[in-house]
DNA sequence: TATGACCTTCCTGTCGACAGTTTGCCTGGG
DNA sequence: CCCAGGCAAACTGTCGACAGGAAGGTCATA
């Protein structure tokens, strides 16, 4: 029922399949995929030969999924360097989230200007089988399923360049979904969160809603926050290795 | 004083430079540029071979530049499809000027919250030069020095995703210009806009300056859908011709 | 041990070519 | 006059090759 495809899902965000042939789809989904998963991480090396080996292919798709993720903010290119698995540093994070914070304002108050009774009822619905996933921990299809739930939405509200922007930043928190989610009692705080957005839906309450997901989603980033303190904190021995990611 | 460099003003605005290869920046900001000034026109084919032979190139660099276009929305691709010059239709205009309408008054919440004394006299001072460019009636440069303001505030601001974002849909909206500050009427109608936002950032009032901001783009799309209506009108004699613009 | 110049290796950007698909035209039939 | 089918031309996606730049290691020097 839930979906736990993370290719599957880039490929509906990327709408890759209208965009793009088979051979750059393919390469994009596994990249995007991994980076995702976390299979390839952050300031990781993504050569384009390594890649077309892989793929049994030259390097001009390779080089065509790539410039697809960067686009995504998966990936960072830059002119006769090396691209590589995007590193966003603690204020780009900041600054995604408030924005998305903002854009998913924008998008409770079409929605609930526009959805239809089924629409909620179906909302609701799947909000109950996400109250189940968090009851049983399941994080991973905790957080497909909250994906799922803001494509429905953007479709529903049907702005489509809403769509395509909240798509992208979506993307982004879904590289840094294992530093929020897994933190004790953010799933739960979460599943909350979607039950009262639920209910002003349902009342049609627009300012309300508007404010409850600006302030879910500030409190996902300062979940974040605290996971890369708790993170650089415990990892205080690397002493000469820095990455980019604080 | 004031920028008429379109190509200049791309190249900022899509960080060509720091991007990519000299020879996609070049193309890239070609085409990008014409579609702006249109030269080259919604729907138009905009073919790989042709561009290459314009610029003595292979088609690579060719391609690599109409995807960066993709991105804006100034170019459409679809697989195995002639790229052409996006055509949106007004129901995305509408789209794009009301997700604008809501990010920048976020910036402008931001700016009132951040932005220096000194950053508000010099921005003071720009409206004033805009103010004489309006009252000459130089749509161009006012158009210009429009776009020079937002990426100002952007830079103040200092949200790296927002700033991306807000670039990305000033071009979308700088291909329509021709079709909202020449009516008659518009270029005084904004700059008073203009006057009152300052005055509200100056009091440090930010709901009422996201309300100005938010309510000029209203006016602004406003604007847009009364001109498309105009040429639609006037053009009711090509019979079978329907292209996507309407 | 740290620093910097050099050198090797690897990788990127660009090219021209080719296969397969799309587009537009032309023809014949309704 | 309009439409459908087939054909030729044109264009896209992909490839392998090559030149030049970047990354990383080595060695000499302090």
């Amino acid at each position: 029922m839930i979906d736990h495809d993370t290719y599957g899902v880039l490929e509906r965000l990327l709408r890759l399949r209208e965009r793009r042939e088979p051979l750059v789809t393919q390469i994009a989904g596994w990249v995007g995929a991994g980076i995702i998963e976390g299979r390839l991480r952050p300031g990781e090396d993504l050569n384009s030969v390594d890649l077309s080996r892989r793929f049994n292919t030259s390097r001009t798709p390779v080089r065509e999924a790539l410039m697809l993720l960067e686009q995504e903010g998966l990936v960072e290119m830059k002119a006769r360097r090396r691209p590589r698995v995007a590193a966003p540093s603690l204020r780009d994070i900041r600054d995604i989230y408030q924005v998305r914070g903002h854009l998913l304002a924008m998008l409770a108050a079409l929605f609930v200007e526009r959805a239809t009774d089924e629409d909620l009822a179906s909302l609701r619905a799947e909000i109950a089988r996400m109250r189940k996933l968090a009851d049983a921990g399941d994080v991973d299809a905790y957080f497909w399923s909250h994906v799922h739930l803001q494509e429905r939405m953007t479709e529903i509200v049907g702005n489509a360049t809403l769509k395509q922007i909240l798509d992208s930043l979506a993307l982004r928190t879904l590289m840094l979904r294992h530093l929020s989610l897994t933190r004790p009692g953010r799933l739960a705080y979460s599943v909350d969160d979607q039950e009262r957005l639920i209910q002003a839906y349902e009342e049609r309450d627009a300012a309300l809603a508007s404010a409850l997901i600006s302030s879910a989603t500030a409190r996902a980033y300062r979940a974040i926050e605290e996971q890369l303190a708790l993170e650089a904190a415990g990892a205080a021995k690397p002493s000469r290795r820095r990455r980019a990611t604080a």
